[in-house]
DNA sequence: TCTCAAACTGTTAGTGACTACCAGGACGGT
DNA sequence: ACCGTCCTGGTAGTCACTAACAGTTTGAGA
């Protein structure tokens, strides 16, 4: 309820413009009370609680594909489960609306697209984590660390070009076309 | 100067625990002086004199390679460039040692970490503006998007890497390598 | 050598995010 | 009725950062 009042709060007035002191007032709460559930205000835009599934799904893909179509089909499938299956018409999913007015407030605002940026990182890490157990092989640790960051980076790209055409060309399928410029191969 | 006090104090005491008013003490002169200096706390160690330059060095490559390839090659060639040739014994190189003291404290602290990948972010809008010029091909905007997204993302696992282990593999050959697994070609 | 404008520096007072620390109120079980 | 636990609110404070004003230094041209 706290963050649906301060998504509203930050798309009407901007995010720098609203203090948290507004966000708190205008769900009836004290200030202290905001920061118990959200930490620092960005959380208020950003928490997302699909993040963490991501490296358990990656970790159940079959080990013998390649690291970055393990990954990448990974990415494809999760926000295709997370959004609904697909973009058939004026389907009014509020998961897509939440998903997209975070997007458009972060890539204006420097503060949330570095913290977002971050978080991607931390991303990278439980991935890395899940796919490499505890084998001590550095030489696989980077490897892995190369096709997480890469795959990311490209989600990213897909997830701007999604937020600035108001999403319409179906956010897997723009994922599967940024994997698939980025490695010259199929993501099907 | 300013810089280097508060890059001592940032190693010896931690960049939570130091102040901005330590800081300018500590270099002997007021608050406002440095805030106007480096715009925020962070600018005092992530501030690069290099990175700018870096699009235009892209521009400048043959136009006939493939777009991660002339990236790629840009960034090993650039930072060669700015570390000096080789990594020839022990050479006191003081922009290697500053590099390495910057990436130390970006990979432990997130204000940091957050604030150095957005300005990686910016490297890569800056990348995209230089190749593109002013052809309005959505598509090939994409890719280059991807392609710079990628490539920088690999080099961000190899600047890690090279941290990790005290400057010691060569950051332009770890940049190499990085590239290597993450596309599957030669980047000689 | 003098002049004047621009650039640099310092002081003060403020905003806003965020953090202790402490104090009540709402429950669920014994 | 009793008691521990969780959620909530208030207060005071730190710190990054900004705005507005005032004094100083510098350097280029007359």
């Amino acid at each position: 309820m706290i963050q649906s009042h301060a998504m509203r709060l930050f798309t009407d007035h901007g995010y720098d413009a609203t203090t948290v002191n507004h966000v708190a007032k205008s769900a009836g709460v004290s200030t202290m009370t905001v920061y118990r559930h959200f930490p620092t205000k960005e959380d208020l835009v950003l928490y997302d609680r699909y993040d963490p599934l991501i490296a358990a799904q990656v970790a159940a893909r079959p080990p013998d594909e390649p690291l970055v179509r393990r990954i990448g089909q990974t990415l494809v499938e999760a926000t295709r489960l997370a959004l609904g299956p697909t973009d058939s018409g004026p389907s009014p999913s509020p998961e897509k609306d939440l998903l997209l007015a975070r997007l458009r407030l972060m890539i204006n605002t420097p503060a949330l697209r570095a913290h977002h940026l971050d978080s991607q990182f931390a991303t990278q890490k439980a991935i890395v984590d899940a796919l490499l157990g505890d084998t001590p092989d550095p030489d696989l640790e980077f490897q892995t660390w190369v096709a997480a960051s890469t795959c990311l980076a490209a989600m990213h790209v897909a997830l701007m070009k999604w937020a600035q055409e108001d999403g319409h060309p179906d956010l897997p399928t723009l994922i599967t076309q940024a994997l698939t410029a980025a490695f010259n191969e199929d993501f099907n």
